[in-house]
DNA sequence: AAAATAATTAAACAAACGTTTAATTTAAAC
DNA sequence: GTTTAAATTAAACGTTTGTTTAATTATTTT
């Protein structure tokens, strides 16, 4: 699928709103206003409001993967790796958040109108992808066996997506008080306490 | 505030549906249908739809803090105490998810047109309680002291909501077929997990 | 039992919703 | 320059939305 530049600016717009006041608290009357085009455009361009969140989340969805093999393919030991692959995921996260958040929200609601079919093969992908790399690091001594490695994943995203959800109350309780500083709090704190967090998990030989 | 055997159906109906397909997803007319009440009893009890997310929000939290007290005043040391708390963490989370949930999606969105004062001020207290919690047993020598204890929260809340909101995911991932055996993995497998990796993360000496 | 208050109802309200239509303008192809 | 296709528009469609009204039934108080 290839889209025109009117199509992403529509896309961009309704990711922005969709992201702010939900999926079915954004009418396409205040997409078209906000992105400057007639109302018809997106059932024209779309079909309908439904395809354009589709059209969204296949917009956003695409070189995850690839990226991570890069890690992988690296000729960097497994801890390091790990470290990589933490930030990689955090930052990554952190650039298509806006998607997530509609997708978590439209994905865990009881009646989904929405094919994820395509976006959860790329994440069963990625989950399978990392496991690989935790077995071998397991196999190589370098990480310990009794650890859930299918657990880690939720860890790290949830733990970021925790973050971001509640975003007002750690901005207050950290005392952040502007914008930029909560995103290097991200890149910088989060990310650290991430990778230290699966680091003792993966490495700590006194766990019961 | 104390609520008529009437307003608490209203409201668990209203949870229900409002975790199931978000507050601007939900109508009246489908939550007096479900609760076998006329449209007009909501606005009569409650005064608007509004209003009746605050009065759920309310009505759902309360004794937290209590319980996690009734921990920390056990004669248990340190590490006995951080495994229970975790524990403790999950299963009212759990209990508590769909409250939580519309929270979530909805104290993060942009017009926020509900009053979370109280909520977050319930939550602030609970997180100056583990701080103080993990801040002893950091003076006791029972806990490592490079460690963002902030952070920690948000890592077991995320973790297990980030689990919650993928289900459909991660039951199929994990090959898990029935709601029981779900919320038995969360139970058993997801408390375990996140409870061998905040042990980790405060115990492990070989942190960076 | 009468009076007063509370609970419940069906109907109506205007506003906003997603989508479609048919007409018009713009751009591309020939 | 004419024809054909694409893009854009304003208006209208029928629903559904949250809320209010005014009338009726049930319950409580006196």
């Amino acid at each position: 699928m290839k889209w025109s530049e009117k199509q992403i600016q529509i896309l961009e717009v309704a990711e922005k709103l969709f992201a702010e006041n939900g999926y079915d608290g954004t009418s396409i009357r205040h997409i078209s206003k906000e992105a400057n085009i007639n109302i018809a455009m997106i059932s024209y361009y779309f079909g309908s409001k439904d395809k354009l969140l589709n059209s969204l989340v296949e917009y956003r969805n695409s070189d995850f993967r690839m990226e991570i093999e890069t890690v992988l393919a690296k000729s960097t030991n497994h801890v390091e790796k790990l470290e990589e692959i933490v930030a990689l995921i955090v930052s990554r996260i952190n650039k298509n958040r806006r998607t997530y958040k509609i997708i978590h929200f439209q994905y865990s609601s009881k009646d989904r109108k929405f094919d994820f079919e395509s976006y959860i093969n790329h994440k069963k992908e990625n989950f399978k992808l990392l496991e690989n790399f935790i077995k071998s690091g397991q196999e190589n001594g370098v990480f310990i066996k009794n650890v859930n490695s299918l657990l880690i994943v939720p860890t790290i995203l949830g733990s970021y997506f925790h973050f971001y959800y509640n975003k007002t109350f750690f901005m207050n309780l950290l005392d952040i008080n502007d914008e930029k500083s909560f995103e290097s709090y991200i890149k910088n704190e989060l990310t650290a306490h991430l990778q230290q967090t699966i680091k003792a998990l993966l490495l700590n030989k006194n766990n019961s």
